[in-house]
DNA sequence: GCAAAATATTTAACTATATGGTTAAACCGA
DNA sequence: TCGGTTTAACCATATAGTTAAATATTTTGC
C-alpha cells in the first residue's frame, strides 16, 4: 500500500529534467502561475511521469527551491572564512551572495515572490536554508560590532539592504531599460557600473555599516 | 458597437468597491493567483458586475496599480520640497517612500511580483509612475554631487537601495517571526527598531551616500 | 548465457473542478 | 417607460491530479 516517492536528493535522468524544466517555468512565471502541463511539456515529459516521479505541484516546487538555496546555504559560511577582519568577511559575505545569484538566475523571482506572498509556498526545509545564510550574517556583524569596527546595526535590516539592493537591481534594471519612452537620462546613466554589483553594493554596505571618526 | 466603459478615473461606489477588493486580493495572492470570480465574491457583487463596470481581468489589475502608485508620484515631488540641502532632500525622499509603503500595504507585494515578473503585467501608466517617481530621486543625487555633499553614485543602485531595503524588511520580518523554530538569537535581536523603519534607512543609506574626509 | 517473470518507468486517456469571459433577462430610479 | 445597472445561468477552455495499460529494465531460474 506505501507507494514510497522516489529519492529526490539524487534525482535520476528523467528527474533532473523535470526539475530544470520546473526551476524556469517557476521563476518565469510564479508558482501560481505555472501548469503542471507546461512544466511536463517542456521537460519532454509525460504529466504523469512528472507525478511519478518527482510528486504533486507543491512537492515540485520545494524541491526546486531547495535545490538551489540548499546549495547557497552549504557554502556560505566557507566564503566568508576567506576573510580576516569582519570588514573583510562582510565584503566576503556580499560578494558571494551576488555572485550567487548571478550563478542561478532564478532564484531572485522566485525569492522575491515567496516574500511577496508571506512565504506561502515556502517550505520548512528552504526556510532553514534561509536561516542558515542569516546566521552567518548575525555572526559576521556580532564580531565587528564586539572589535567596535561596526556601528551597533540591526542585523535584519543590513540583510535587507544586501539583499534588496542586489535583487532589486538585478530584476529592475532589465525593466527600466525595456521601457522605450524613459527619458534617456534616466536610463544612460546606469549603464556601466563601475564595479562588479556585488562590489559596489559592498562598498555601500560597508560606509553604511562601518565606525568612522568623523 | 462601440459600448464606452465606465470612466475609472471617477469611480462610483460599485466600482470603488471592486476596485479595493482587487487590490487586497492581488496583494494577497498576484495576478495568476487571484480570480476574478474572488474578486467579485469580496467586493460582494456579481461578476457580470465586474466586468461591466471596470473591464477584463487585465483592466481591473492596471486600475489597481495605478491607483496607488498614481498618488505616490504625484506627491513625491512635493515632499522632497520640504528639504533645503541634498541631504535633507534625500531623507525627506526616503521617509516618504517609507511612509507610502506603509499606508498602502498593498503596494509592497504587488510591487515585488512586477518586478519578479519583469514587469508582465505592468501597465504603461504605472511605469510612468514609478519613472517620475525615480526622477526625482536622479535630481537629487546629481544636485548632492554638484555641490560636492555626495560621493558619485549610480543612480538605479541607491533606488535598489532604498526601495529594496524597505520591501524586504517590511515583507520579510513577518515570514522570518513566522518560522517559530528559528534559533531565538536570530528572531530576538530585530525586535524593535531604535528609530521608524525610514529613518533608519535613511541614516544608512545617507552613509553610504555621503561624501565625508576621513 | 538466456528466456521468462518481476519490477520500474512512461504513456494516452480520463475526471472533476476552476477559470475568464459572455448573454439575455431582470431590476430600478428618473 | 426608458437607460443605466445588476444578475443568474451559461460556455469554452485550462487546470491539478488519476488510472490502467504499455513499454523498458532488472532479476531470477535454469
Amino acid at each position: 500500500m506505501f507507494r514510497r516517492k522516489i529519492d529526490i536528493s539524487n534525482p535520476g535522468k528523467t528527474a533532473q529534467k523535470i526539475l530544470i524544466a520546473a526551476r524556469k517555468t517557476f521563476a518565469r512565471h510564479g508558482y501560481s502561475g505555472t501548469s503542471v502541463d507546461e512544466i511536463a511539456r517542456r521537460a519532454g515529459v509525460n504529466k504523469a511521469t512528472l507525478y511519478y516521479q518527482i510528486g504533486d505541484k507543491d512537492t515540485l516546487y520545494a524541491n526546486v527551491i531547495h535545490q538551489v538555496l540548499g546549495n547557497i546555504a552549504q557554502s556560505v559560511a566557507q566564503a566568508v572564512a576567506t576573510g580576516k577582519t569582519p570588514e573583510e568577511k562582510l565584503r566576503a559575505y556580499i560578494l558571494f551572495v551576488a555572485d550567487a545569484v548571478d550563478k542561478n538566475p532564478e532564484l531572485p523571482p522566485i525569492m522575491m515572490r515567496e516574500v511577496a506572498s508571506g512565504g506561502a509556498h515556502l517550505p520548512r526545509v528552504a526556510a532553514e536554508d534561509m536561516a542558515s545564510v542569516l546566521t552567518v550574517l548575525l555572526g559576521i556583524l556580532e564580531e565587528g560590532k564586539e572589535k567596535g569596527v561596526f556601528n551597533d546595526v540591526v542585523p535584519f535590516l543590513v540583510h535587507a539592504m544586501i539583499i534588496g539592493s542586489i535583487l532589486i537591481f538585478k530584476l529592475g534594471a532589465p525593466i527600466k531599460d525595456s521601457q522605450i519612452w524613459l527619458p534617456e537620462d534616466l536610463k544612460a546613466r546606469d549603464k556601466k557600473l563601475p564595479g562588479t554589483l556585488g562590489e559596489e553594493v559592498a562598498d555601500m554596505v560597508l560606509k553604511a555599516v562601518k565606525k568612522y571618526d568623523r
